[in-house]
RNA sequence: GGUUCGGUAGUUCAGUUGGUUAGAAUACGUGCCUGUCACGCACGGGGUCGCGGGUUCGAGUCCCGUCCGGACCGCCA
């Protein structure tokens, strides 16, 4: 046997046994006379102890171990006289008769401990020796849980996991796509896919009626903490179902994922329908792990000689709890925040509810004691309380005071990550108008069903259109959406019409789609999830890089592998794509 | 495409108003040390201050450009 034992398992009930260990040295630690050696591998950290008195020659060698050596120890579980409890072996060490250095190692550069020294390049560029920290592998862990979970999960409720292509066609909505040459094929190209989408809704119509599949999705757009240009999906789709159907079963995944990974029972999802999301909240995809929802003050705050608020689309506030003692510093530090570039407010008023019963705002000049305290009391301040106005354009507006939102919520410590608050947003809209192309685009994507009741306004006012679609979000993160999908050949053709396609543009990009759709498409919907996002927001943090092995960077470069890269004139000659004269 | 922050020892960082030989911690090396567990103590080696140009008697420090990294906006059906 090439080892007996792990380092994270032996305990004092094994003491006395001979027992063979290998793993990473840790550290080590010479005091003279005797040698101590933390041995480490995925399971945890052993203690060897050499002792010059009883083994000189071994307690000599010993010396020679540097970090990250790898090493593999023979010798015997010994009770230790100065016990550690603060580590889960520490009643125990190992008295080491023998070692082998399997592989020496050069000197890491930086620290593998859960309080490393590396900057986050220097761990990007050596991940492997990253991935060796706790905080990665306990990352790691809670990935394969999840997956795990949700197998088992969906295995048991009947669904079947169904792989789908990844070389497929390129199609124009939605997201840049990856391209990939096709050497056979001169001059064409197979795109990667963005999610499989058509392929899932093929399997519907091939009755495969409850498909799922833990799934690499590529999209080829700019990154973000929370953006990766392959990222994993959990992709599923249902036939004969309506949104109820949807809702109810992927709030039984979510729960049994609370439950099995977390240990955490949550109730029903509450739902709030989009325009809602966006009246209290500014935002598709609200944190309601705290209030401060927004209170619009548009008939108070009018014709009272502020050119701000009378010039106004939308004057809208919070009230932040307790924030009355803020001070100039203060309130300068949130209009800075407001009127950054990315929030794009031009200026932020407020109104301190003083402890004493006054109050204090930015707008005194136009408005007295009396219309301060209504804009108080449509607000239900107390005092003590602060409240934070913009005013605007509506959706610019909103969009801006969602991020004050959110930022005060941070101020204030309201997220928490260890609180859940999953919600699904629903009734979206189908179609948004793009004021540069001058047309419409499906919101959610072109074979999103509307609304029976709605669609009669498909022609008369499209962007009014309320969409079968939905949303799961967790603290504020878009965990995952979907739709229930057109089925009818007819609909879907109205639909490609309005998002101004030709019934030649439309046969060409999805006309495997629209002709399956001729040979019995049963009633179907789904959702997809985004794996790492969850991940992330389980694990309590934004970046879904720490969760994925091998991520790439901000630019999409991977600093480990060096790459995206040159290659040879002869691969580029193989696939006939000339090179530009440099 | 844009905004913003950063790049100084292997690593993480400090470096004042532009002024002598660029510091600390940690890592690394050597020596001492028999109960450490972030062991301790002593000594030591280690720098083209990202790169290029400019201003100046003098630049890690100021200016311009450029490269690299982080966060964000646009973008992401």
């Amino acid at each position: 046997m090439y080892r007996t034992h792990t380092c994270g398992e032996l305990s004092i009930k094994d003491a006395g046994k001979e027992v063979i260990l290998c793993g990473w040295v840790q550290r080590s630690r010479e005091l003279g006379g005797m040698t101590f050696v933390d041995l480490r591998d995925r399971y945890g950290i052993t203690q060897l102890v050499f002792n010059m008195e009883t083994n000189a020659e071994i307690c000599i060698k010993a010396a020679e171990l540097g970090r990250e050596f790898v090493i593999k120890a023979f010798g015997k579980v010994t009770e230790r006289s100065n016990k550690n409890l603060k580590m889960p072996t520490g009643e125990i060490e190992i008295t080491i008769s023998d070692f082998e250095i399997l592989n020496s190692s050069k000197i890491p550069p930086f620290t593998i401990e859960d309080d490393t020294d590396g900057g986050e390049e220097q761990r990007m560029k050596y991940r492997y020796l990253d991935l060796r920290r706790n905080v990665l592998k306990k990352n790691m862990e809670l990935r394969h849980k999840l997956g795990i979970e949700t197998r088992n999960y969906m295995n048991n409720i009947g669904f079947m996991e169904i792989e789908t292509p990844y070389l497929i066609k390129s199609t124009p909505e939605g997201a840049r796509d990856f391209v990939v040459p096709s050497r056979m094929n001169p001059g064409e190209f197979y795109a990667l896919p963005q999610s499989p989408q058509q392929f899932k809704q093929l399997l519907m119509v091939a009755g495969y009626d409850k498909y799922f599949q833990i799934v690499r999705c590529f999209r080829d757009e700019d990154l973000r903490a929370d953006r990766q240009p392959e990222f994993t999906q959990i992709d599923c789709e249902m036939s004969f179902v309506d949104q109820e159907d949807i809702l109810s079963t992927f709030q039984g995944l979510a729960k049994h994922l609370f439950k099995n990974v977390k240990g955490i029972e949550v109730g029903d999802f509450p739902r709030i329908s989009y325009a809602d999301a966006m009246k209290y909240y500014g935002n598709d995809k609200p944190d309601i792990r705290f209030g401060m929802k927004f209170i619009e003050l548009n008939n108070l705050v009018k014709d009272k000689g502020f050119k701000v608020f009378d010039d106004a689309e939308l004057v809208v506030g919070i009230c932040a709890e307790a924030c009355s003692e803020y001070s100039r510093k203060q309130t300068d530090e949130l209009t800075d925040f407001v009127r950054k570039p990315q929030i794009g407010a031009t200026g932020l008023v407020y109104l301190k509810c003083n402890t004493d019963g006054t109050f204090k705002s930015s707008v005194d000049k136009f408005y007295n004691e009396d219309e301060l305290k209504k804009w108080a009391e449509r607000f239900n301040a107390k005092a003590g309380d602060l409240i934070l106005i913009l005013a605007g354009k509506t959706e610019k507006t909103q969009k801006a005071l969602s991020e004050l939102r959110l930022e005060m919520g941070n101020r204030l410590g309201l997220r928490k990550p260890e609180v859940f608050a999953p919600l699904w947003v629903v009734d979206f809209p189908l179609l948004e108008w793009d004021e540069d192309t001058n047309r419409f685009y499906a919101k959610h994507h072109p074979f999103t069903s509307p609304k029976p009741e709605d669609i009669p306004m498909l022609e008369t006012d499209a962007v009014a259109v309320r969409a079968n679609a939905y949303d799961l979000v967790i603290n504020g993160v878009e965990i995952g959406g979907g739709s229930i999908r057109i089925h009818n050949k007819d609909l879907q053709k109205r639909m490609f019409s309005i998002l101004g396609f030709s019934d030649d543009e439309a046969q060409k990009q999805f006309g495997f789609l629209m002709n399956a759709f001729e040979y019995g498409a049963p009633p179907h919907g789904g959702i997809a999830f985004g794996f790492d996002r969850w991940c992330a927001v389980f694990g309590g943090t934004e970046s879904i890089r720490d969760y994925i092995a091998f991520p790439k960077n901000n630019s999409g470069r991977d600093i480990m592998m060096d790459t995206p890269s040159t290659i040879s004139q002869q691969q580029l000659d193989e696939l006939f794509i000339e090179t530009k004269p440099v």
